[in-house]
DNA sequence: TTTATATATGAGCGATCATTCATATGATAA
DNA sequence: TTATCATATGAATGATCGCTCATATATAAA
């Protein structure tokens, strides 16, 4: 009997069966690289500061701008990424481009989350 | 009348009824930072996939190392950085570490992602 | 005890990323 | 047209982060 080869974690791992199983089940890797893109994009403070906003109005980018208290540049970039997401959408109006939720999903991750992070603290 | 004044993006923004009732609204200055936190720490291919196994089944490093196919320090390091965010606990077995998720918002984040995810595929 | 194995961790490196600055684009007003 | 304003964007920079390597700790077996 080689079970000495069989146990061991370099090649093997401890314990084969359950490993077999749940790589079968696990997600594939383009979406789990796209899952982990989403939530990269939500782990910004700005951007989810820009979220928070827009989760209670819809707002032009100098709004925004006035809400975080920081640069204008700083927020269009950040915009930029968000809207390269699909997390958020823009329409002009006039000389001002006016941003809201592009989708329902979103505004539900952000409550999760803050239910989370609400349960850490007791 | 200074309109001039108070229509100017820099000092008042465009819309300031919308953005001070926004104020009112936002989250403060720390749920949101810690909202990002814990996004930010579901942003990694690898963390995604380790939380992706271990929805599965409860786990040991070394299985989660050959899961992933990776070097079993950078495992390791990853685990930390989930457990330092309260989103997997471990327990001692032996020789072994065995890690699980440690709170069922976390699958509830996953699941919502995964939609998320799928719907942009549309 | 000594040896082997499973996991953890510090330092260093390279890559990524958020912000700033300067500037470009696009739209309105004069 | 020209001037002004709102927004976008490229380049540069400093900070953060994931991985690797080497090593430390801890448990179990011999």
């Amino acid at each position: 009997m080689q079970e000495h080869e069989y146990d061991r974690c370099e090649e093997q791992c401890i314990h084969p069966e359950v490993v077999e199983s749940v790589r079968t089940q696990m997600l594939g890797n383009v979406p789990a690289e796209e899952l982990a893109q989403l939530f990269k994009v939500l782990g910004d403070n700005t951007r989810i500061r820009i979220l928070d906003a827009l989760y209670r109005s819809e707002l032009c980018v100098c709004d925004i701008t006035a809400l975080l208290g920081m640069n204008q540049s700083a927020v269009s970039h950040q915009l930029r990424v968000l809207r390269d997401a699909r997390i958020v959408k823009s329409r002009k109006q006039g000389k001002n481009v006016l941003y809201s939720l592009d989708d329902e999903h979103i505004s539900g991750l952000v409550r999760m989350g803050s239910e989370h992070v609400r349960e850490l603290k007791r």
